[in-house]
DNA sequence: CTCCATAATTGACCGTGGTCACTTTCATAA
DNA sequence: TTATGAAAGTGACCACGGTCAATTATGGAG
């Protein structure tokens, strides 16, 4: 006999969450440990485990949750008028993702759509951020001769090239949004008319 | 008073390269264990992290003498007559770069070029990609409006992103290929003539 | 050759993610 | 109310990367 899901089960969930929640507003999320959680849950070890795959897939959740709070703001935006308004308008979601260096792997790693059988929250936001950021790449004054999807996809590439190669500078000036803006106006921006010869 | 390198160290090092490459052929990159790697090369542990800082230092090291050698067979080819001969010349490299998700996160992870104080070589081989790459792309018909530098490096962002995005295909047909192929098209032809309206 | 400062090596030990056979709790049927 | 089987929870245990105080080997100075 096929038993519904008990609401304790529910509840304990909610602990590990709030629990691995609290540790990461406290620490960092690189900092987070399972057995500070499950302490702080006040459950057993292999519990965590009966309601999560590892520790990544936690962490799946919680920076996919966060991601997804960052997508909606920017499902806010109006379309940009320029490529440096398409960089503002992407900042938030951009800072969330360099926040931390464990952050960022972790997003790599996770931002493969289909690189695991069941869609994931950070693949899954990946997938809404390409159907956000389509229809407003249309709507803005960029290049027409080219799929919304497939110029979506290329900013997409783009951030996690920019963030890659910037990672270091987080103490410095910041290059990000200078070397996105450069990629963005190749990719985006309708093509100036070749000179002749 | 300073000694220089005893020839017992370069030996030594020889072994655990050597055990580490043995393991890596026999099983693959995600399945070495150091200590398996220590017990071929018959030294203790601690004696493996007096070489390398950690596991993946190893791997940048084996990982990125692997990918320097498929780049000098990509030196060696002409430049390209179009997109899809690039993607062609481009396969072997690609191949091993997806060989195992273990290979393609690492790689992920150290391609970011000052993200650690001392460049590695993988991060090192990524910049001989962009300038191996940068002349090949000027040579070859593409566009012409921009810095063959940073056309090398959309290139490079396109091949992590279409990485990234098929690599559950391993067993399907390969839509690698041609999701490559659209990227270029955008990305490096000269731009179609806007019709008129 | 002997001495000895320094380089190189050792292996017991630790931290932490993850497992699994077992126990407890729950919901339903009789 | 009690019996029963599935779901939920437990914690001792394991695997494996990484550390470090102690030990041994090396090679140049005297």
């Amino acid at each position: 006999m096929i038993q519904a899901v008990q609401s304790r089960t529910l509840k304990t969930r909610a602990r590990l969450l709030d629990a691995a929640r609290e540790v990461i507003s406290e620490t960092s999320h690189g900092a987070l440990r399972v057995e500070e959680v499950v302490r702080r849950a006040g459950v057993a070890k292999g519990t965590f485990f009966a309601h999560f795959k590892d520790k990544d897939a936690l962490m799946d959740r919680l920076i996919g949750a966060r991601m997804d709070a960052l997508l909606t703001e920017l499902e806010a935006c109006p379309p940009p008028s320029s490529t440096a308004d398409l960089v503002r308008d992407l900042t938030p979601f951009i800072a969330f993702m360099r926040s931390e260096r464990y952050v960022f792997d972790l997003i790599l790693r996770y931002s493969g759509a289909a690189a695991r059988e069941e869609i994931g929250p950070i693949a899954a936001t990946f997938e809404r951020f390409i159907h956000l950021l389509a229809p407003k790449l249309a709507a803005a004054p960029f290049r027409k001769d080219a799929d919304p999807a497939l110029l979506a996809e290329g900013v997409q590439a783009f951030i996690f090239n920019a963030l890659g190669l910037s990672f270091c500078a987080l103490h410095s000036d910041d290059p990000l949004a200078g070397r996105l803006e450069s990629y963005f106006d190749l990719w985006l921006l309708p093509p100036a008319p070749a000179p002749a010869g």
